[in-house]
DNA sequence: TCCTTCAAGTAGACACTGTCAACATATGAA
DNA sequence: TTCATATGTTGACAGTGTCTACTTGAAGGA
């Protein structure tokens, strides 16, 4: 009797397991409750037990990307110099934009449920966000907070610029050299240190 | 007889207006071919006689918008400084990004409709890029061609990583004073000076 | 002048979506 | 045992894009 200890449990996992294969396999415009529903065999009332709308599914499965998201970055290749620390961390993160382009775009390229209606979706953002925020406290000598922060999000706009640009389809019409396309990531992080030097 | 000498045309046009009113208005996703001809007050099959599908419709907007933002940054206040000039496109970049959310949104914040199946809307946006590449030969020393190109990204990705993430509402959540949000653009357009200095 | 042709708009249908309401069932506590 | 609550099912409704079939009106050639 006990194959499913915890029933309801199972169905609200399953459901965003679901979700995440569709968003990786199709994409974001293919996800909806039914479909969900359907691939699991189950009615397409079931979901709305565990999600009260189809937003607060999608909310959590931003938030599980997100953590993802912070635990690739968590692994990248450490180095005990902060300027390589955070130069692995630039590749870190557009390698995952590369890997996983649909998850990406998730965080990043659509329109998201409301932030304040999903504290738990914004925690797990704050803690990507926070990695950076200390590789970049690890590289300044020590000096304001405000400052830190502004250098945090300037290396962080530009890689997350850089991402999204590489990303839209957009890029082949716009006539940019191979060369400059895979170089792009390198050129940038080194201006970035050139930037950020004393 | 004639107060509409090209009728067609006109519902063409009107079509296209009012989808950027809707957009302006309540945003991207209330945005249907249906609802548009119900502001015009025509059929909803009315539309498809000058659009195929739904994504022409779109596409055709983003044409524009693209238009309007290349405008946009065209009419910015100009300076025989290149280094200024940069600054001042930069803002303008931003002025747009804040001004008009929706659009900017618009542009670089949803799914587009296939590039590749819409040249037109891609041409508009290659204009967009060539004014800041232009900015950006100005600035440097005469130099490679490749070069200029990975300069131009670089700037282009942390304005743009700028104005996306300044706009990402998720940004009150993740705990960055006021002051920072304020300074941002300054501080980064100060970073991105330093790294392209010679 | 008449006839044809075609562009423009209308009307109805279909499958899909999210979501509400009503019903069924099972599980666990009193 | 009984009863409440959680979980799942079924059916409905309005909204969407898009297909097909129909009407209408204007232009152009015979």
């Amino acid at each position: 009797m006990p194959p499913r200890p915890h029933p309801a449990r199972d169905l609200r996992e399953a459901c965003v397991d679901q979700a995440l294969a569709i968003i990786g396999d199709v994409g974001l415009e293919a996800l909806s409750i039914r479909e969900v529903a359907r691939r699991l065999g189950v009615s397409h009332q079931a979901p709305y037990k565990h999600f009260p709308s189809s937003d607060h599914l999608l909310a959590e499965v931003v938030r599980r990307t997100y953590r993802q998201f912070s635990e690739h970055l968590e692994a990248r290749p450490r180095s005990s110099h902060p300027g390589e620390d955070l130069k692995s961390m630039g590749e870190a993160y557009l390698r995952f934009a590369i890997d996983h382009p649909l998850h990406y775009r998730l965080l990043f390229g659509t329109p998201l449920p409301d932030p304040a209606a999903h504290p738990e979706m914004m925690a797990e953002a704050r803690r990507a966000f926070q990695l950076l925020h200390e590789a970049i406290g690890h590289l300044k000598p020590p000096t304001s907070e405000t400052d830190r922060q502004l250098d945090a999000l300037f290396v962080w706009a530009t890689v997350h610029g850089l991402a999204t640009i590489l990303q839209t389809a957009a890029l082949d019409q716009i006539g940019l050299d191979k060369v400059v396309l895979a170089e792009a990531l390198p050129h940038a992080l080194h201006r970035i240190g050139k930037a950020l030097a004393p």
